[in-house]
DNA sequence: CTTCATGCAAAAAATTTGCATTTTG
DNA sequence: CAAAATGCAAATTTTTTGCATGAAG
């Protein structure tokens, strides 16, 4: 938690109980979306309004405190800023898997011929089923 | 267009004139998300609906036919299914260029310790910014 | 001729906004 | 203190649904 507080103002975030409340969601359940936040959350926390969810998901966005993992047929989730690592995502029930890999290796894989212009993050999911079927 | 005729034919998908229009557009424009889409079909097709539009786009997403890109800060943006390739994407102007890339190297990345789960296709992209700023 | 697609209007879901009040740095 | 966050209600945006009609295989 002291963790947490202290990345909130390196990224000059406030710190408000609110904004702890959802770092520590965000890095107790690893990927969660906005519903799983809030319902989370409010138990511990009754006042908090999904508007203040929204506005401080965005805030982290924009701040790089946290990342949007989009999961198809599910809504997006978000994880903290981490080591870079793949994802696997299940499409039935929108589990999502962090997988180790070998960054240099990734990015040895394109083809960097056409001027592709620099680049600040990456992301390399794998989608499948984890489930029954 | 004989081309995507057969491709929707191929995927049980019903050959309609809104379809083919779809189909077209997507194909024409590379990347495009449901808003670009409608306007540009609804020039040549005044009659079509957004409620048609996103029904197709559903279906169309089910049976493989197209795959969604997802775009940070901007609408979700369709691509027909193609060999496989990396994007970089404009966090910015929301632009998505294709980059060719060495699958094998690319998935050889992955640390596969864990019994990673069979997956049945793979996105990654890199972000960045092509504008000004 | 049966199954599925279309398009409309309406409903539901998701997200954003304005504003008065409080909190943070 | 000044700047920014909170929470509420309301507004907006995005997406889905039901249903009568028409088209595709």
């Amino acid at each position: 938690m002291e963790y947490l507080i202290n990345r909130l103002k390196e990224k000059s975030l406030k710190v408000t109980p609110q904004r702890v409340a959802i770092a520590q969601t965000i890095q107790k359940s690893g990927h969660v979306d906005i519903d799983e936040i809030y319902s989370i959350i409010v138990k511990s926390f009754p006042t908090i309004s999904l508007a203040t969810l929204y506005k401080n998901i965005n805030s982290f966005l924009e701040k790089n405190f946290i990342v949007e993992v989009p999961v198809p047929n599910h809504k997006t989730k978000y994880e903290l800023v981490q080591d870079s690592h793949a994802h696997f995502i299940c499409t039935r029930c929108g589990s999502i898997k962090d997988i180790s890999l070998d960054e240099n290796r990734l990015l040895s894989s394109v083809h960097k011929d056409k001027g592709l212009g620099k680049f600040e993050r990456y992301s390399f999911s794998l989608y499948g089923n984890c489930c029954s079927e």
